[in-house]
DNA sequence: CCAGTCGGATTCTAAATTGC
DNA sequence: CAATTTAGAATCCGACTGGC
């Protein structure tokens, strides 16, 4: 994208190749003066303890991409307190507008920005210069660079007439005359708020108001997903694969010092199964990796990268380039194209998605019992990047009840 | 650092079309 | 004829360069 900056020429202060980055160092997480049994105790244990992943060499995959070591403190597990049979809740603040996360963090909005306000008409030196005029004669730019004399208004070409077009679209309008006067300034049309679906046939009825999505987890150990991560415990020669357990995500699952929108962790490590556990630990280097990735992609967006500009100044393109460009009405250039070049980057995958997983994940939360289908049930999508967490302090993650 | 240059996204606005 | 849609034209943001 973009010239990125063709600093390059200038400066070729990065390496002309691109090395492999190794992993982003996991996050330090204080440490946790609990030297508690590993793996975790079963229900009744007492709640909210931590305790670090002890290095694991058996573990350790040698095939592991960038030769990833078994971990070695990194990261602790929290274990959540024991909830009553029956049912807990999971609060989690209603997906942001398009963000496809929901349940998680809201997307760290950025400021709404101001929509550029432009003159009606520029003077011919702000016009030819590209640069903001204002309504005043001579205007703020041209008496500061005392071009007051010559700061008059342009003159605007004539539209041209007799264009055909094709027949109208017409757009949805929501019917009400107030739902357009509100969908001026709020933009995007508002999916209709989805109920949220009854409880599973035995649990309790949440709260009223109580924040949806819920979860309905069964309690104690659900087997492991068919995940990657986890085949390679499967026994070898083709003999059926033991069941691997391991405790739902909400009483084992998030790093200590989770806070909300911290990616999620990696599939913890294969408890009871015996002998039987992944290579790979509980360190898969797709956890740090999708980090960086997702850091990447997402917030280090540089802003340039967007804009898929290509700054080819001619030499002496002076003024006859500008000449060039203010008489661009000459040549008949292919249609511009009014709004598919604003193509804002979206993900193109994640708006399909979302609703998908929305709806499995609401499928799956109505089958309280507890063969959990493929996508595991608290199964989190590897989340954006938490560039900054703007939040007041981390939210609790779960209510019990 | 500042001014100049300029590609292209954004905004404006008039012509074309639709609906009452 | 007013309302709406569309698209041509203008504005100007922001990246970039060169001079001081």
């Amino acid at each position: 994208m973009s010239g990125e900056r063709s600093k390059s020429s200038s400066s070729a202060s990065s390496s002309p190749q691109e090395a492999p980055q190794p992993p982003p160092p996991m996050p330090h997480y204080p440490p946790v003066p609990y030297a508690g049994h590993y793996p975790p105790p079963p229900p009744g244990y007492p709640p909210f303890y931590a305790y670090p992943v002890p290095p694991d060499p058996a573990h350790h995959d040698p095939n592991a991409p960038n030769g990833t070591a078994p971990p070695t403190v990194a990261p602790f597990y929290m274990a959540m307190p024991p909830h009553p049979h029956g049912m807990f809740y999971m609060a989690m603040p209603p997906a942001a507008p398009g963000y496809p996360y929901p349940g998680s963090v809201p997307a760290p909005q950025p400021p709404p920005k101001q929509k550029r306000k432009q003159v009606k008409m520029a003077c011919t030196n702000c016009a030819s210069a590209c640069k903001r005029c204002d309504e005043a004669r001579p205007c703020e730019r041209c008496v500061k660079y005392g071009l007051a004399e010559t700061c008059i208004d342009g003159v605007r070409k004539e539209r041209k007439k007799g264009i055909k077009r094709g027949p109208y679209k017409r757009k949805n309008r929501a019917g009400s005359g107030e739902d357009v006067a509100s969908g001026v300034e709020s933009g995007e049309p508002q999916a209709a708020p989805v109920p949220p679906p009854p409880p599973p046939p035995g649990y309790p009825v949440p709260p009223e108001g109580y924040p949806f999505p819920y979860m309905y987890p069964p309690m104690g150990y659900v087997p492991a997903p068919p995940d990657a991560q986890h085949t390679e415990g499967s026994p070898p020669n083709g003999a059926p694969p033991v069941p691997q357990f391991y405790p739902t995500p909400a009483l084992y699952g998030y790093p200590y010092g989770a806070y909300p929108g911290a990616p999620p962790m990696p599939y913890p490590p294969i408890i009871p199964a015996p002998m039987a556990a992944s290579p790979n630990g509980a360190a898969k280097p797709d956890a740090p990796a999708s980090v960086s990735t997702a850091a990447t992609t997402n917030g280090a967006t540089s802003p340039d990268a967007s804009r898929g500009k290509k700054r080819s100044r001619g030499k002496n393109g002076d003024e006859s380039s500008r000449a060039a460009k203010k008489t661009k009405d000459a040549p008949p250039q292919a249609p511009p194209q009014t709004n598919g070049g604003a193509a804002a980057p979206v993900p193109v995958g994640a708006a399909d998605k979302e609703p998908q997983q929305q709806q499995q994940q609401q499928q799956q939360q109505q089958q309280p019992a507890p063969p959990p289908p493929p996508p595991y049930p608290g199964h989190v999508e590897p989340t954006p990047p938490v560039t900054a967490f703007s939040g007041p302090e981390p939210r609790p993650l779960m209510a019990a009840m």
